[in-house]
DNA sequence: ATATGTGCAAACTCTTTGCATGGAG
DNA sequence: CTCCATGCAAAGAGTTTGCACATAT
């Protein structure tokens, strides 16, 4: 069974507080405003333990780490500032996505990335 | 100036033979059945030399390495096998792709990777 | 002849794992 | 009191860099 540790707490905390996908640093330095002591070996194998749950989904943006969202939102899409290469979520999907497929493939799921200058740094 | 070395004679023909982007390892593999003696490294400061250059384009998918490909070939997205981890070209793209950022930022390329089983995975 | 390019090995970064200790139940 | 979870440090994978030697020009 699962127990209800302070690591594991400031670790979920840090991305419900989260607007945007998370790498495994950004976590660490988030949940160590809670959690002083806490470890990176300690987060990488609490995003393993809650990716499996599904309770984290994976989300791997091109340039930078693997990062990490939480599972229960809605289908979308994000933004990777070049500057300050921040991930940001984009609302939508292009529709027909999945027609793009060459005939014999079978799509099971997509990523679409922009890149380009969040508004802070434009 | 630039020489023209046969490592590097040899690495271009990798990519001039292969019709799907490649990682570091495949290129190497690849161009080491011309020029057995190639050593990773060499593959490396290549990639980087040639992209710098222009000739090649670096393709950011997720879940592997880093990929390459000849940077002159028309846009075009990709489509990795969860299978046999290949990367695939894949024609076309979606229309009003851009249209999706928020307000206030500015998108300067996007990439779109889907994800399945490749017609001989299938 | 000269300076760029290469191969090797060491350094680095990111991630994973082993092991003794700590804390949730 | 038990066992799962943690922290540390060492081990792995992938990538980069320093240095002496090779080679394209």
């Amino acid at each position: 069974m699962q127990r209800d540790t302070q690591q594991r707490r400031a670790i979920r905390r840090a991305f419900l507080d989260a607007a945007n996908p998370l790498t495994p640093d950004e976590v660490l330095s988030r949940a160590q405003g809670v959690m002083p002591s806490l470890g990176i070996a300690t987060v990488y194998r609490n995003l393993k333990l809650l990716t499996d749950e599904g309770w984290l989904a994976p989300v791997e943006l091109p340039g930078d780490s693997i990062r990490y969202e939480i599972a229960a939102r809605p289908h979308h899409h994000h933004f990777v500032c070049r500057q300050c290469s921040q991930a940001f979520d984009v609302p939508g999907c292009p529709p027909g996505v999945e027609r793009l497929a060459p005939r014999g493939f079978t799509v099971d799921s997509h990523e679409l990335v922009l890149f380009g200058r969040c508004a802070a740094c434009a």
